[in-house]
DNA sequence: ATTTTTGTTAACCAAATGGTTAAACCATAA
DNA sequence: TTATGGTTTAACCATTTGGTTAACAAAAAT
């Protein structure tokens, strides 16, 4: 912290900064003089950078959700099959939460704190969208590979067994009795066990 | 609001109004006086009857969740075949949720705030613990009744589709362009939709 | 070399917020 | 009737907090 800040990158540090803090304690939680520190300047510079909290969070909340966008098409406007998407996307989606265990809270909770939110991400550039998706669903039941589904249930089904554990870690933690260590072997276990625990369930 | 409030029963609307705010906005983003305002009393009261803000949280919070552990014992201590458990917890819980549609977030976000708070909860009475399951999902792997698999990760499995779509509401209906009655629906269909989907994919 | 623009800071400000207090209110037991 | 004790309120307080300002430093532009 607190190095010899020449003045350039400084715009990149404080959303580095305001990311660490809003994403841990969310937008009434975090503390502008928070952010000013983790960024080792002047509380002041957030406001010449980014005007106002509100500003500087929505540029935090938007850069959180386009990490996330990229996933979520892969399963959803990707051109393989339904098995092999659960299979990927399981995989794919879990490695990356264990590299951001914070986001998925925080993009949810933000989310329920001011749903409006939500149209401000759609205006985002790649936003996934589900038809291509049911279609595909429908396609393979019609063909027998796939047990008759409903192409929403199975999205949230999807999304819901990949996502849930990072959302509700402490509570898993406390009711399995697993410290920081057993709890990632856990999520490892489940790049598999999950996309085995769908496919069972929807293929014929 | 502001009915002829007799003194007797304050302490109860102020746990009432707590409830509702808590709930809504979360420990960082309540304010006393907005609770005070909803119970239509002077806001001394809420330090009268709780001390503190900390305080009058805990007790909205073990209140809280002294309602979703019966919910869990339901599927953990019950006496029933998995197949019936699955059953019976998914559809009490969806029906359960529908009517306390906050609970399960704020649960959830508290304890992400604060994982110290799952000490506090575990001394409550009925506390639920996982053995009793894990041993049941054991037995009827060896005696043929389920395909192999891990009574940890069935566990996530149930209650991760059981409340997810409750904690990411705002998420769910943005994807899939529902409104709140659609919504409901989407609920309701997964009374049934969640039990066949875990059953297809555990039951031999 | 000097003016202009951009970046940075310490000090400051007004509003909001959790919490306190002293006085008033009110039911009821003496 | 009047003490008595719990209950309720308006006013107040100290601190925190997002945001601003004025002065200053460092680059860029002239």
């Amino acid at each position: 912290m607190a190095k010899t800040n020449k003045n350039q990158d400084t715009e990149g540090q404080i959303l580095d900064a305001a990311k660490n803090v809003f994403q841990k304690k969310g937008m009434d939680g975090a503390r502008m003089q928070e952010i000013a520190d983790a960024a080792g300047i002047n509380k002041a510079m957030l406001h010449y950078y980014y005007r106002s909290k509100q500003l500087l969070f929505e540029a935090v909340f938007s850069n959180a959700f386009s990490l996330l966008a990229p996933q979520l098409n892969k399963i959803l406007n990707d051109d393989s099959s339904i098995e092999e998407k659960v299979k990927n996307f399981t995989h794919n989606y879990i490695s990356f939460i264990i590299k951001h265990p914070y986001l998925p809270n925080f993009i949810i909770q933000e989310l329920n704190r001011n749903p409006k939110f939500f149209e401000k991400i759609q205006q985002n550039a790649a936003f996934p969208t589900l038809e291509k998706f049911k279609n595909q669903v429908n396609e393979e039941v019609e063909k027998g590979i796939l047990k008759p589904i409903n192409g929403e249930q199975l999205f949230i089904n999807i999304i819901s067994l990949n996502i849930f554990p990072f959302v509700a870690t402490p509570l898993i933690k406390g009711f399995l009795k697993f410290d920081d260590k057993g709890f990632k072997q856990l999520m490892e276990q489940r790049k598999t066990a999950v996309s085995e625990f769908i496919i069972n369930s929807i293929k014929k």
